[in-house]
DNA sequence: GTTCCCATGTAACGGGTTACATGATTGA
DNA sequence: TCAATCATGTAACCCGTTACATGGGAAC
């Protein structure tokens, strides 16, 4: 039940249509929250007739620009401070190493450095787009910094973990 | 497409019942790759149908003790070498990070802090774990260690980001 | 005038969760 | 005999993905 407030969270900054929420969610949420455009529309519906938001604005092809209302505040505080977040669930790569004993040793030991040089990969990936955002001081720069260097912090320990693990073999 | 491939890697150590399979999707694939009763049993089915299984033999209840086929194994193997995993995806913790700028600076923090008691208490409990499973040297075991040193240093890590954030508000 | 971008929506499908429904066997 | 455990299955619902469908406006 995240998404809505994915959606409310990126209107409480400022108003939005559909559209550019979609923008927003591809360059800034695609590696924490990916959402498809049936999705985030779908949503915006329900959350508006919900009374979370409303339409403020109507431009142009049929635009409706989104803004966040009193209660939708009041429901991403709540959300945000006063319920616990999802542990971490469902990883293919871990389901994989428990069934690494029915293919050969060669076989599990290669695996574990493929997923080693997969990490290593993404975790350029990641340096990259540190290096080519334009960090501001907006909460969006301030706060997507941290969750960058989690994501820094995340790949740099699975190949080392990965490398640890190929070894034990 | 996982839980097919979760219940071929469990049978492939040895023949079970979905009963048992539940057993053992809860006491060593929890973490991992959570999958329920209706579930489980909806996928035997499947399986069983395209052939990847058989039912190898019936017992009193009712109970249906199925067996991988040489189709499963190919499909397991192929899943495991030939596949690529999708990597990780979706982290509440995170997408929350991204709207603290929404909530009080000592909000903001409190929440940091209070996700690294959190990762404290979840890297303790899978100590527990560790202390309180009999390892042995089956395949479930070698392996199941491997994903769950994984386990420990991501709960460690977490804790390290989280205090490391709460720092820079 | 044609191509890109803006802009919104619907439909079909598959996977996961919860709840419902049923009943046999074992052991205290 | 009663409770716990073994054992299988179905139905409804929600969420996410992919594909389809449509059209207005701007810039060249």
């Amino acid at each position: 039940m995240s998404l809505r407030h994915a959606v409310l969270g990126l209107l409480a900054e400022r108003p939005a249509s559909g559209y550019d929420l979609m923008k927003r969610f591809e360059s800034s949420l695609s590696n924490v929250w990916p959402a498809t455009q049936s999705q985030v529309y779908g949503e915006l519906g329900k959350l508006a007739t919900a009374g979370l938001l409303t339409v403020a604005a109507e431009g142009p092809r049929g635009r409706k620009e989104y803004a966040i209302t009193e209660e939708g505040r009041a429901e991403l505080h709540h959300w945000l401070i006063e319920t616990e977040p999802e542990r971490f669930r469902r990883s293919e790569v871990l389901l994989r190493v428990f069934f690494l004993g029915s293919v050969s040793r060669f076989e599990a030991h290669t695996y574990l450095e493929l997923e080693a040089a997969r990490s290593d990969r993404f975790h350029e990936a990641l340096k990259d787009l540190e290096g080519s955002v334009e960090w501001g001081d907006d909460q969006m720069s301030v706060y997507g910094r941290l969750a960058l260097e989690y994501g820094l912090r995340q790949t740099a320990m699975q190949a080392e973990w990965a490398r640890w693990a190929a070894r034990q073999i």
